[in-house]
DNA sequence: AAGGCGGTCAACCGCCGGGAT
DNA sequence: CATCCCGGCGGTTGACCGCCT
């Protein structure tokens, strides 16, 4: 059975907010709180539905949030984030302070995303696109693989390929640092829970060291946003200076140019480590090789995924 | 100048989980 | 235990804007 709306959708105006009506909202949150948003509406004197409401104060009227443009640092953590937490939109912005779900998802979908993609990185996954090509390639030609059991399917990082590095982890390894196990959910009956009566944070939702290497990734964070940024990025205050994040004995996202993006920093530490691992040379070879693209090719006929 | 096009982002939609009853 | 209600979440849409032809 379906539920039904949330509010009676005749009487509600939908589409953007006048001034006058943020003025009632923000009005009525700085006297009366963010209680009951069911009620709001009417209590505020708004034709909105409460949910409406809830979305215009959590995303834009809220005191403390960020309007500026994103910074190198919290770019490089966006990705990171994401590569660990999948598109849990909510648990990345909390890492970000000041700035919303909403606004790390339009930022993820219009921006890095495209980054990603442009440097050959499969913006899901995290790991080459060249290197899924190679996947796909090896499932075809591998002999019918049992399914893997039920725990280890569900621990797995992603379970289109549960078994395969991310690509990212060399970054990791070449800054000194142990890449997390990513995307580890809890899901386990067994699984030790969070402290009662507090909020539960993302690192809750990771296997014990995946929460430990994320947690420290995190650490470094914070610290290079205080140190380069003159304030607590967890008081909310805006970081935009123009240094790097320290990431093990290596500065990853501060090539002195002051301006450059964090994200393709990033990203350039990643494919600067392919080099020195050589899986640049194995990409390029597979991008050299039309059976990679070509479905038709006699190759991939042959490999037995072709059309 | 005008229309097409793509990018951005605010807002909406529907589903889900958890607390209350 | 079942149901209801509410808030939260992620995916998607559509309006707006700037750039290009």
């Amino acid at each position: 059975m379906r539920r039904p709306p949330c509010c009676d959708k005749a009487n509600v105006k939908k589409g953007p907010w006048t001034p006058e009506e943020d003025a009632k909202l923000l009005a009525f949150t700085s006297t009366h709180g963010t209680g009951n948003w069911t009620t709001v509406p009417q209590r505020a004197g708004l034709k909105r539905c409460g949910k409406s409401c809830r979305l215009r104060y959590t995303n834009y009227l809220r005191p403390n949030l960020k309007h500026e443009n994103f910074t190198q640092e919290e770019e490089e953590l966006i990705v990171t984030l994401h590569a660990m937490l999948g598109s849990r939109w909510s648990l990345i912005a909390n890492q970000l302070p000041g700035r919303t779900d909403n606004d790390v998802k339009n930022y993820w979908n219009t921006k890095l995303s495209k980054k990603l993609r442009q440097r050959g990185i499969d913006p899901i996954t995290h790991r080459p696109i060249a290197d899924l090509m190679h996947s796909i390639g090896a499932l075809a030609i591998r002999p019918p693989q049992p399914p893997p059991n039920a725990s280890s399917y569900l621990h797995a990082p992603n379970p289109a390929a549960p078994a395969l590095p991310l690509v990212h982890d060399a970054a990791f390894h070449a800054a000194g640092m142990q890449p997390p196990q990513v995307a580890i959910a809890r899901v386990d009956a067994d699984a030790p829970s969070p402290d009662h009566g507090q909020q539960l944070r993302w690192s809750d939702f990771l296997a014990d060291d995946a929460a430990a290497e994320a947690q420290q990734v995190l650490v470094q964070y914070h610290e290079g946003a205080a140190a380069t940024g003159g304030g607590s990025a967890q008081a909310g205050s805006s970081s935009t200076g123009g240094g790097g994040r320290v990431c093990g004995d290596s500065v990853i996202g501060d090539d002195g140019g002051g301006d450059d993006d964090g994200a393709a920093a990033f990203i350039d530490a990643i494919l600067d480590c392919d080099k020195e691992t050589g899986v640049d040379q194995l990409i390029a070879e597979l991008l050299a090789d039309p059976a990679y693209y070509a479905g038709s090719s006699p190759s991939s006929s042959e490999m037995g995924w072709g059309c």
